[in-house]
Order: C-alpha cells, then structure tokens, then sequence
DNA sequence: ATGATCAATCTTGTATACAATTTGATTGAC
DNA sequence: GTCAATCAAATTGTATACAAGATTGATCAT
C-alpha cells in the first residue's frame, strides 16, 4: 500500500513537533508549510488535519492551527491513564496470553537485560517498548492494543528522558522481572498493579526532573 | 465560537453513520455527498477525513473511505477497554472528588432513580451519562476525562440496546448505588471494581442480545 | 469460450483561483 | 493623547480545474 504524500507531510510535521521544532503555541502557517515542502497548500492542510485531531495542535477557526505541547500537568495525566491502560492490558494478558506471547515476553526482558549489561541504552529502550508492546498484544483486544500503542508512542519522546535518572535501568529491569513473573503465573491483580506501578513512576521521576529544573 | 462549515458536514456524517444510514464497507463517494450537501469536494474530504480519524470509517488510498461499523468482536473489545477506563476514573474519583463533584454524584444518580419510579427510560439514560461523566471529571484527570468521554459517545448509540433488557434497569440502579458508596467513603479498589463490573456487564449483555439475533 | 491486454472512464489527490473573515494600522474626531 | 472607525493586508475556508492512478469493459488472440 502506497503511502500518499499528504500522509508523509503529516508525518514529517510531527516528528517536528516533537522534536521541539515548533515552539508552543506558535502558529503553523499554511503558506510557509506549502512552500517548504514545495506543495500547494492542499496536502498541507490535510496534514495539519491529522495534527489536530491527534492531539498535537489545536485549530481556532478563521485563526489557523497551533502547535499544542503538552505542560507538565497535562504530561503527567498523560502518564497516569498510560499506567491505567498498561495495567488493564496486565489484567488481561495474565488471563489470555498465548504460549507465543509469553516467550515473546520472556525473550524481550531477556533481550533488554542483555543491552543493559552491555550498557546498550538505546537498544534497552527499544527492547522496553517491545516489551510493553508485547503486553499489549498478550491482552487479546485489539482495540485495546490500539490505544495503548497510541499513547504509548505519543509519550515517547518524553520516556526516554527519565532513563537517564541514576539506578532507573536496573530498577525498571527489576521490575519488568516481577511483570513477567505476574503475568506467567497468571496472576491478573498483581500484573495489574506492578504494570501500574511501573508506568506511574516513569510519571513521578518526569515530574521530578520538571521541578528540579525549575528551581 | 463559531461552528464552520465542514465540521458540521462531519457531524451531520457521524449521525448518518451512527444511525446506519451507510452499510458497512459502503464506500463515503465524494462527488454524490458533494451534491447532497450543495457544496464542493473539499469540505466533503474533510469531513470524512474526521471521520477516518475517529476511526468510524477507514480509508484506502486512491480507492475512498468507506465505512466501518464495529462487528460483534471490536464492540465487545470497546466495552471491555470503557470498563477499564471507567475502572480508572474511578479509582481516581474515590480518592480526589471534590465535594462538589460528590454531591453532584450523588443528585444525578438521585434523578436516575426519580427517572427510573416514573419509568422516564430516556431521561434515565440522559442521567446515566451524567453519572458517568461526573465521575470521569471527579477523577481530577482531563486527559483521562477526555478519552473515557470520547469513548463513551463512541459506544452511545450501543449502550441504548442492552437498558432494554427486562430487569436491566433497576440491577443497574443498585449498581450505581454501590459505587457512589465506594466512591463516598474512599475506597478506590472497590470503586474501581464496581465500576469496571458494571460496565462489562454492559457488553456482556449486548452480546447476549447479539447471540440471541443470530439464532 | 476464455484469458489477457489496452483504452476509456471514473475516482482520488493536488494545484490554483476565489470568497469571506479576521487583524492591524492609519486616520480622524474629541 | 486617546479612542473609535474604517480600510487594507493577510489568512483561512471553499470552489474549480487539472493530474495521476485505478477500475472496468471491450477487443483480440489463443
């Protein structure tokens, strides 16, 4: 399936914006756009479209539509209904996962601990997302799934940063450990609470990072 | 703030899709909505554009968008992912609630039971939604808030069938009770549990009523 | 009769032209 | 000097024209 162009704009326009190209609140101007990209402003249009209705811009009509970074607040609610989704998606895994899916787990916890002991980050981060992505599948709802992976990525420019806090890696491994362990026993609660747990803090060690910078 | 053009196209869509006016798989023809409407193609694209991004119609690239009602399995994943949601906004709701939002709680599930005695059906359901809403606004997340409406008018038009349910109605009532007391005295897991229980019940009955027309 | 190939037609995607509304400044009055 | 009104420039929203790709049907060969 070919991708069209307007759908590579959309793309472009928001790895931008995430990429802090565009500063909050500034206007995303149609002309300019069209002209860089070296279109009319049609598919341009229909980019900005996609932007908004993502969440990730915001159009005031006869005005124009801007770039809509979230703030710390609106990060944190962010992290809390990911650790919400992620506990449900915990819930049901434990329940259903197939034999595939729990040796995928258990395979990408191994992979990540592996790129930790090399000092890996950046593949322990890609083997993490597996991970939860894994888990997500696990809960046997594809609708489910969807969300999840949604936000999932819409959070991840601001995931990585809290990695870097000192102890974070060999906690989160740690805490992966009892996931799967929770999950393969089949123990929904418990998967449930540990996944909330283990997202929510990701949540906790962002707003601490926020407030230091702050002061 | 003034309503444009093509959203009201897009809103009027939503309704003629909900309604099922549009078969499933139906192909959206730009040029014939074009005329119905009396305006031209671009508005119209738009429209359907917000249509595929609320995931109400999917769309093939150099082929339309066509239609696409959730079958039997994706709606039974959707009540699923609201009692999770609602699960959560829950949780929150037991421990955040203003007291605002707790008497609010408590005079719309007051009005249900008024609706209810004079068997209101219609304003029962309109008072049901509130009593849902207040407690996603109780949970003091907007974020949250935003997605747990968002999927709650998505799965509207579906919720209505399974009320009719003889003696649906007052279990649903008592269930409501349960959980402004779980909510009322703090208890989160339980809040959350009622919660998450009474909505999944709401898919289990629709699928019952599924099963039922398929014999 | 059947299958493939090619052209005609239809449909989507893009460009451009036009209309309508907002914004900002300039000018005039008080 | 300040405020209001009006007009011009800019910007969004819509219409139409054009381009590119897909579908369909017919024709031709086997």
């Amino acid at each position: 399936m070919e991708i069209r162009r307007a759908d590579k704009i959309a793309e472009t326009l928001e790895q931008l914006v995430f990429s802090g190209e565009f500063a909050d609140g500034e206007r995303l101007d149609e002309h300019k756009l069209a002209e860089q990209f070296r279109v009319s402003r049609t598919p341009i249009r229909e980019a900005l479209q996609v932007l908004v209705s993502s969440g990730m811009a915001i159009q005031i009509p006869r005005r124009g539509v801007f770039v809509s970074q979230p703030g710390p607040v609106e990060l944190m609610e962010m992290f809390e209904t990911m650790a919400e989704l992620e506990a449900a998606c915990g819930r049901y895994a434990a329940v259903r996962s197939s034999e595939d899916v729990l040796s995928e787990l258990v395979s990408a916890n191994e992979r990540g601990r592996a790129a930790l002991a090399a000092q890996n980050y950046d593949l322990y981060y890609d083997e993490n997302e597996t991970f939860h992505q894994t888990i997500y599948r696990g809960a046997a709802n594809a609708f489910l799934e969807k969300q999840a992976v949604r936000l999932q990525n819409r959070l991840k420019p601001y995931r990585k940063i809290q990695l870097r806090f000192r102890g974070r890696l060999d906690q989160s491994m740690s805490e992966h450990d009892a996931i799967v362990d929770a999950i393969q026993t089949g123990d929904a609660e418990r998967a449930a609470n540990t996944l909330r747990a283990h997202v929510a803090i990701q949540g906790e060690k962002f707003h601490q990072l926020i407030a230091s910078l702050k002061r």
